[in-house]
DNA sequence: GTCCACG
DNA sequence: CGTGGACAACGCGGC
DNA sequence: GCCGCG
């Protein structure tokens, strides 16, 4: 079977394999939903370096993550060479087009991570990010308090916070800001503010990064912000049973969140064809930071 | 999903 | 010619 | 240097 999209053909092979053993998704219907969630997702995905995380068994057996794009892959899909922080060069995929998206999905690609910064300017982050995950299950509402905390916190600094579900366990914080300082200081300045606030509320969130340390308490990760770090795309698909997908959310939604995967495969179309895009002012909202 | 050494 | 097995990530914090 | 973590 062969697709076309932007002049490329693309051979599709295994249309009927299970992807996901459970709720008996194939590869075809996972072709299908990045066919047609591509629109939304490029968006937020385009220009960026993206890290696959690939199944091509189906999530029921072992995936990898797969940053070298190997000779294989077409001469088309575009590579950026970037230097490893031990000196090694290593070629990422860049999403530019649909095309790269249902490509890397013919490949098994069930998850996209995608850079903090854009490929033209690959050392400095046009966005803040923030995971936040429960530190004990079914503790969301842990999340969505400190979630509310990073929203009032970056609201009074003069910025424009998002937030989405990923699809897994937590949700994101989401900021944009101009492209204008290098990983380690963004790093170390948002450390610093969140400093603050873990002192604020020292019973409900930590920086502690070991899990046995963390003691109930929300783990602010502001880790993502480094050079070649990744966070999950908007509308990726994720490789577990139900198929959730990282989604866009109002803040004025969250209330009524409840989990990290209310929105899945059988339930997006719906959503987005009855609300306009909750992020559509995103790259408008780019500001300074006043480091 | 693709490659390739090996039978 | 067919196929089993190899292969496909990395940066940070803290001890 | 290595482990835990994402
Ligand atoms: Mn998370
Ligand atoms: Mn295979």
């Amino acid at each position: 079977m062969k697709q076309k999209i932007n002049g490329r053909t693309i051979e599709i092979s295994n249309p009927h394999k299970v992807f996901y053993p459970n709720a008996n998704i194939t590869k075809g219907e996972i072709l299908n939903y990045y066919n047609r969630i591509a629109e939304y997702m490029l968006p937020h995905i385009r220009n960026r370096l993206v890290v696959m995380q690939r199944f091509p068994e189906g999530i029921g057996k072992e995936g990898f993550y797969h940053k070298q794009v190997p000779d294989y892959f077409p001469e088309w899909l575009q590579r950026k060479t970037v230097t490893l922080r031990k000196g090694e060069k290593q070629d990422i995929a860049v999403v530019n087009k649909k095309a790269d998206i249902i490509y890397m999905a013919e490949k098994g690609v069930i998850t996209f991570h995608i850079w903090l910064s854009q490929k033209d300017n690959i050392e400095k982050p046009d966005k803040l990010i923030f995971d936040l995950d429960p530190p004990k299950k079914g503790e969301f509402s842990e999340v969505k308090f400190a979630a509310y905390k990073l929203r009032d916190l970056f609201q009074d600094m003069g910025l424009i916070p998002y937030v989405m579900t990923t699809g897994s366990k937590g949700v994101h914080v989401v900021t944009p800001i101009k492209p204008e300082y290098d990983f380690d200081i963004i790093r170390q300045y948002v450390r610093d503010i969140l400093t603050e606030l873990v002192k604020k509320y020292p019973d409900r969130f930590t920086l502690e990064p070991r899990k046995d340390e963390r003691q109930g308490r929300v783990f602010l990760d502001y880790l993502r912000h480094a050079f070649g770090q990744t966070s999950v795309a908007p509308y990726s698909l994720r490789p577990i049973e139900g198929a959730p997908i990282a989604t866009l959310l109002e803040w004025e939604e969250l209330p009524y969140i409840e989990n990290s995967q209310k929105y899945h495969m059988k339930n997006i179309f719906k959503r987005l064809s009855q609300k306009k895009d909750p992020w559509k002012e995103f790259k408008l909202h780019r500001k300074s930071l006043d480091i």
